[in-house]
DNA sequence: GGATACCCTTTACC
DNA sequence: ACGGGTAAAGGGTATCC
C-alpha cells in the first residue's frame, strides 16, 4: 500500500537487537500514520595509505568475527566494504562496516585498533541523524511512502500499543509535490502553588488550539466561565488533562519556558497523585533527556518549548530585554498577559478566580499565537538543516552549523569527523584567546555629515574568499599556499567547509531577492536562517565542541580581517575623507568636501579592489554623529555612538540608554539628551533639559518606577565571589519566599540609610519594601555619570552645574 | 584615610 | 559545555603613600 506522509516525530526502537526508526507523521486525508522503518547501521574504518590488498583482506577477516555481548542483546559485524572516500578533504581508503545494533557502533570501532587502521568514524553520529541521512527522509516535506501495513505480532505487537489510524513498514521513500502543511499546534501552560517544580500543587492548566479553548482545574468550581472545567482533586485534573491531549490529537504540544518548569512540573505532580502521564502516543510518559539544560520529550507528539528557540534563533532581533512571555508576545503578537496579583491559593477569594482562570487562559492563547507566528521560522530551519523540529527548537547555534554540514557531507563523498572527546574538550578550552577584531580609537566630539561603510557578512566572506578551514590547513608552508601571520598555511584547493559556506550565502542572496519579488514569510524565515548560519559558521570554527574545530582558522580570519578594515580605513583616508570611528568590519567617515555621488562611486571603485566574495556597502549616510569620551580617561570611548540620519532617525550604540542595567530615568533623560542634540546641533536645551530633572530628583519628584535597577542573576548567589547590590537583592528576594532562579532580573533601588551605612550594597531594597529614594546616589552614580560626558563635548563641567558650584557657562555652545 | 589599581561582574558591539 | 573576541563601566577590596 502507498500512503502521503509528513513526518513530524522522530524516534527509534530496538526490536530482536536490531534498530529501526519510528516516525510519527501525518497522512494527506488527515490520519495518524506511523512509519517503521530500517537502515543497515555502519561506521567507518579509513585505511593508512598504501595497505596492501592482502592486509586489508586479513583485517576485513578478523572486523567480520567482532561480537559485543551484552546482558540484551549480542551485536555483531555483518558485512563489510572497500570505498574510495574522502576524509578531511583527502583521498582515503575506508573499509564500510555494516553492523547490527547501532548501540554498539562504538566498542565495536574500540575493537577495530589494528596498525593498518588510520581512524575510525561516524561511530558517534546520533541515530536519527544519520537515519535522515541515509534514507533522506527529511521533515516536514511530504513523502509517498509504500510498505506493508504491519500485522498484529510484528515488532511484538508494536501497533497496538500505539494510538495511530496506520502502522505501515516502509519499503520506499520518494519526495511528493505537495507543500500545504498545517499541523494541529496544542498551547500549554498551568499555574501552580510554589514556584520550585514540584513543590506545591498544580492548581490549574490551560489548553489552546484551533477552535479549543480550556482551562482544567479543582480548585474554585462555583459562577465559573464556560472555558473552565472542573475536578474533584490535582489527581482527578491531571487524568483530564491527559484526556484532552489524547482527545486533541496534536503533531506539536506547545510552551513557553515548559522545558523548564510547565512539563516537569505536571511530571512530578503526576508521580506524587499516583497518575500515569501517558501524554505519548503509545501511553508512556514524557522523559527528560540532556545534562544542563533538559528536553522533555513526548512519544509520538513533538513537544515545544518556544523559549528555547526563541532564545537561540530570534533574541538577536528582538527588542525585548527580557524573553518573558509578556514581553516577546507584546513585541511579536502586539498581545500581553492579564494584570492578576498572585497570593497562596488559601488566600484567594471567590470572586479572583475567575480573574485567575482568565489570566491561565491567556498564557496559552499568548503561546499559540506566538507559535503560528514564528512558525515559518522554525520549519525553515527544520527543512534547511534537515533536522526533527524537536532538535531545531532546542540546539544552539553551533550544533545547527554542525547538522548542516553532517546532512551535507555526501556531496563531498566525505566521512564525517569524531566529536570530541572529553580531555580533547578540557584542552581545547585552555587554548590562549586568539586575536580578535580590531576597533578604532574614535575622538570626542559632535560631527556633521558621515557616511558608514560595512563588509557584507564580514567573517564568512573573508573564510570562503581565503579557504580558511580544517580541511584546508597546511601543517606547513607550501608552494602557492596563503600564507596568515608568517605563521599559519591554507591550501588554495577549497575546501569542503568554505565550499558549503559559499552555498549558503548564494542560496541567501537568492532567497532574499525571491522575499523582495514576492513577500512570503516562508521565504523571508528561509532566507534568515540561511544568514544565521552563515552568521554563525566563524564562530563554530572557534568553538571547542566543534567536530570541525580549528582555532587556526578563526585566528587566521580576524587576522585578515584587521588587515582589510585597516587598509579601507587608510584608502578612505586617503581619498580626502576624515574617518571618525571603525569596529570590526566597518568604518564611518566624514565626507568634508565629497557629495554623496562621489562617495557611492567611491564605493564602486573599493569594491572592483576586493578580493573572493568579500563585498562593501553603503549602510547609510547620517546627518551628525556623536562620539563621547571614555569616564577614565581623556580619550574617546570605543563602542559608543549616535547617528542620526538624513530623516531623521536615531541609531544609538553602547550608551546607557541601550543598558538594561541602568534606571529608566538615566536611560530615558540620555537618550533624549542625545536626541535633542544630534536634532539640535548643541547642547542649550539639553542643559536645560538635565538642569529641570537635577531638580526634582533633589525635590524627590521622580516616581518610584523609574528609578529601578535591574540585574540579571547569572549564577546561585552562593558562587558570587563579589557581593554586589543584586546579589544583595537576590538574598532579600529568597528571605522573602520570593522566586529566585538563576536567570532573572533581579529589580531593587537604592534607599536613604543611615550614614554608617557605606557601601552601595548596604542602600539595597526591594521595589515593595518602603523607604525613599538616596537623592546622592541617583545624581551622582545614575544621572550625572549618564551625561556628563555627553556635555564634555561641549566644555560644560554638569559636575559642578549639580553641585551647584557654578552657574550656566555655555562656553562651545 | 583617601587615591588608586585591580578583580569581579554585567552588558553591550560586531 | 552546547559560536567568537573587544570593550565600557560599576561596585568591592587590597594596597600604596
Amino acid at each position: 500500500m502507498q500512503i502521503k506522509f509528513m513526518p513530524v516525530d522522530y524516534d527509534y526502537f530496538d526490536w530482536k537487537g536490531r534498530n529501526y526508526a519510528l516516525i510519527t507523521g501525518r497522512t494527506k486525508d488527515w490520519k495518524r500514520a506511523v512509519i517503521v522503518d530500517s537502515f543497515q547501521p555502519y561506521l567507518w574504518v579509513i585505511l593508512k595509505p598504501g595497505t596492501s590488498e592482502k592486509k586489508i583482506k586479513e583485517i576485513t577477516g578478523k572486523i567480520e568475527k567482532i561480537k559485543i555481548e551484552s546482558s540484551t542483546r549480542i551485536t555483531r559485524v555483518e558485512k563489510t566494504e572497500v570505498h574510495k572516500k574522502n576524509f578531511l578533504g583527502k583521498k582515503v581508503l575506508a573499509l564500510k562496516v555494516f553492523i547490527t545494533n547501532y548501540k554498539d557502533a562504538h566498542p565495536v570501532a574500540d575493537k577495530i585498533d589494528f596498525n593498518e587502521v588510520l581512524a575510525r568514524r561516524e561511530y558517534d553520529l546520533p541515530y536519527i541523524t544519520k537515519y535522515i541521512m541515509e534514507r533522506k527522509l527529511v521533515p516536514n516535506y511530504w513523502y509517498n511512502i509504500s510498505g506493508e501495513i504491519l500485522s498484529g505480532e510484528e515488532f511484538g505487537g508494536l501497533d497496538s500499543g500505539i494510538e495511530a489510524d496506520i502502522c505501515i513498514k516502509a519499503e520506499k521513500i520518494d519526495k511528493a509535490r505537495e507543500k500545504e502543511f498545517s499541523p494541529r499546534i496544542l498551547a500549554y501552560d498551568i499555574e501552580t502553588d510554589e514556584f520550585e517544580v514540584g513543590k506545591g500543587n498544580i492548581l490549574m492548566i490551560s489548553l489552546v488550539g484551533k477552535n479549543f479553548k480550556k482551562v482544567l482545574t479543582w480548585k474554585s468550581c462555583q459562577d465559573k466561565p464556560d472555558y473552565v472545567e472542573c475536578y474533584r482533586d490535582e489527581a482527578d485534573m491531571l487524568e483530564g488533562f491527559v484526556n484532552y491531549v489524547e482527545k486533541q490529537s496534536p503533531d506539536f504540544l506547545v510552551g513557553y519556558y515548559s522545558d523548564k518548569f510547565d512539563l516537569p512540573y505536571l511530571k512530578m505532580r503526576a508521580a506524587e497523585n499516583k497518575v500515569k502521564l501517558s501524554l505519548g502516543l503509545d501511553k508512556s510518559q514524557p522523559k527528560f533527556t540532556g545534562g544542563r539544560n533538559p528536553s522533555g520529550k513526548i512519544f509520538g507528539i513533538t513537544h515545544i518549548d518556544l523559549f528555547r528557540f526563541i532564545e537561540t534563533a530570534l533574541s538577536q532581533y528582538l527588542q525585548s530585554e527580557t524573553l518573558s512571555l509578556n514581553e516577546v508576545a507584546s513585541e511579536l503578537i502586539g498581545e500581553k498577559k492579564l494584570d492578576f496579583s498572585f497570593k497562596k491559593s488559601d488566600k484567594i477569594k471567590a470572586h479572583e478566580w475567575k480573574d485567575y482562570f482568565a489570566y491561565n487562559l491567556q498564557d496559552s492563547v499568548l503561546t499559540y499565537k506566538l507559535a503560528e507566528k514564528i512558525w515559518p521560522d522554525m520549519i525553515e530551519f527544520s527543512k534547511v538543516i534537515q533536522e526533527p523540529l524537536f532538535d531545531i527548537t532546542r540546539d544552539g547555534m553551533s550544533q545547527h552549523v554542525e547538522n548542516y554540514i553532517l546532512h551535507n557531507l555526501e556531496k563531498f563523498n566525505e566521512i564525517a569527523e569524531k566529536r570530541p572527546i572529553h580531555n580533547e574538550i578540557q584542552l581545547r578550552m585552555e587554548r590562549k584567546k586568539y586575536e580578535g577584531a580590531f576597533v578604532f580609537q574614535p575622538e570626542a566630539g559632535l560631527y556633521e555629515n558621515l557616511a558608514v561603510f560595512d563588509f557584507t557578512s564580514f567573517w564568512p566572506s573573508i573564510i570562503v574568499s581565503f579557504n580558511l578551514s580544517r580541511t584546508s590547513l597546511l601543517e606547513k608552508k607550501e608552494k602557492n599556499a596563503l600564507e596568515v601571520e608568517k605563521k599559519v598555511y591554507f591550501s588554495k584547493e577549497k575546501g569542503f567547509f568554505p565550499l558549503m559556506l559559499e552555498e549558503i550565502i548564494k542560496l541567501r542572496k537568492s532567497y532574499k531577492q525571491e522575499y523582495k519579488k514576492n513577500e512570503n514569510p516562508l521565504t523571508k524565515a528561509r532566507s534568515n536562517a540561511y544568514k544565521l548560519l552563515a552568521n554563525a559558521s566563524y564562530g563554530y570554527q572557534g568553538f571547542f565542541g566543534a567536530r570541525y574545530y580549528c582555532p587556526e582558522a578563526s585566528a587566521a580570519t580576524t587576522a585578515i580581517g584587521r588587515e582589510f578594515v585597516k587598509k579601507l580605513i587608510d584608502m578612505v583616508n586617503k581619498e580626502s575623507y576624515k574617518v571618525i570611528y571603525a569596529d570590526t568590519d566597518g568604518v564611518s567617515f566624514l565626507l568634508q568636501k565629497n557629495t554623496q555621488k562621489q562617495t557611492l562611486d567611491f564605493l564602486k571603485k573599493l569594491n572592483s579592489e576586493l578580493p573572493g566574495i568579500m563585498e562593501l556597502e553603503l549602510e547609510d549616510f547620517y546627518k551628525r554623529g556623536l562620539w563621547v569620551t571614555k569616564r577614565t580617561g581623556d580619550f574617546g570611548a570605543k563602542k559608543k555612538y549616535a547617528l542620526m540620519s538624513e530623516k531623521g532617525k536615531i541609531k544609538i550604540r553602547g550608551f546607557e540608554t541601550v543598558r538594561r542595567d541602568w534606571c529608566n530615568l538615566a536611560r530615558e533623560m540620555q537618550s533624549k539628551v542625545i536626541e535633542m542634540i544630534l536634532k539640535e546641533g548643541n547642547g542649550k536645551n539639553a542643559l536645560e533639559y538635565v538642569k529641570e530633572i537635577i531638580k526634582e530628583i533633589k525635590e524627590r519628584k521622580i516616581k518610584k518606577e523609574d528609578i529601578m535597577i535591574r540585574t540579571q542573576l547569572k549564577k546561585p548567589i552562593s558562587e558570587y565571589k563579589s557581593i554586589t547590590p543584586h546579589v544583595i537583592a537576590a538574598g532579600k528576594m529568597k528571605e522573602a519566599g520570593m522566586p529566585v532562579d538563576i536567570g532573572m532580573l533581579i529589580e531593587y533601588y537604592i534607599a536613604e540609610t543611615r550614614e554608617t551605612k557605606k557601601l552601595v550594597r548596604e542602600k539595597v531594597k526591594l521595589p515593595d519594601e518602603k523607604g525613599e529614594y538616596n537623592i546622592k546616589y541617583y545624581l551622582g552614580h545614575q544621572i550625572i555619570p549618564a551625561v556628563e560626558n555627553i556635555f564634555e563635548v561641549f566644555n560644560v563641567n554638569l559636575k559642578e552645574i549639580a553641585d551647584g558650584k557654578k552657574q550656566t557657562r555655555l562656553d562651545g555652545f
